[in-house]
DNA sequence: CAAATTTCAGCTTAACTGACATCC
DNA sequence: CGGATGTCAGTTTAGCTGAAATTT
């Protein structure tokens, strides 16, 4: 747990200095990052994915919105929800940075052969799931 | 790099439920943490450990003296050093939560054999060594 | 009516910058 | 004197809780 939270933290200061230049922070750009992954997503559905509250998702939301760089539009199937999507000027901004973030990821597995790059990526997501499931978990 | 991040929230997610009841923040749990790992360590190097200003690391270790868990002292051979290190409250606070925090742990690797445990915690330490190295690091 | 989604208002934590004293 | 360490002061970001409106 230790390490995995050392590579998290080694990671973002590394984007920090990558992203800085761009206006906005490195958590406003993971934000359009998942939208670009993951189409158009209601507020509470980003809040779950990023362990925060709505209210906190809704903040960083609106000031990308202010920005121009999402979009929010209720859905039409479900008057109360609010589809989040990215603007083109939003897609345009991820493009411009992708190239440093790619060199981030391979600069992170530099030393790891293709295999290696593959096991490691299918441990941290079987990982990933076991911490999310449920069981024992008596929140909420 | 995505994944990373969703394995750390999912983790801390899952600490804060842990440490909720210790009266300390989870922040303040993981300080406690690597001072047990690593003696006494200066207020300047806990900042360089965990990528903040001295002042973050220095106001987070004055509430926890104020809980009488840490301890600063003077280091005799250099006086503007502070020493940073645990008391036998902020010992046995840890040792209260070692148990849950433990099964967390083996909780995360319940699907992995030893084998693949083992490979799993050694590609973490040579990605963090990789993103660690200073090449390229136009900062400062 | 109950549950889910969003929003409004206020609050707190934990980071930051800037300035400065002290020590090696 | 330069560089590192720690501290004081003020600011801001990004999270939180509580409460309410709306929809399903």
């Amino acid at each position: 747990m230790y390490v995995v939270k050392q590579l998290e933290l080694a990671l973002r200061s590394r984007l920090d200095d990558i992203v800085r230049s761009s206006g906005i922070t490195t958590l406003q750009y993971t934000a359009l990052t998942v939208l670009d992954r993951h189409g158009g997503r209601s507020l509470a559905q980003l809040a779950r994915d990023s362990f925060v509250t709505p209210q906190s998702v809704a903040f960083l939301v609106s000031n990308l919105e202010r920005q121009g760089l999402v979009r929010r539009d209720r859905n039409p199937d479900s008057r109360r929800e609010l589809i989040v999507s990215l603007t083109p000027a939003g897609r345009e901004l991820l493009t411009l940075y992708s190239g440093a973030v790619n060199e981030l990821e391979q600069l992170m597995t530099a030393s790891l052969s293709d295999e290696e790059t593959e096991t490691f990526r299918s441990l941290l997501d079987r990982c990933r799931f076991d911490v999310l499931q449920p069981e024992t978990h008596p929140e909420q």
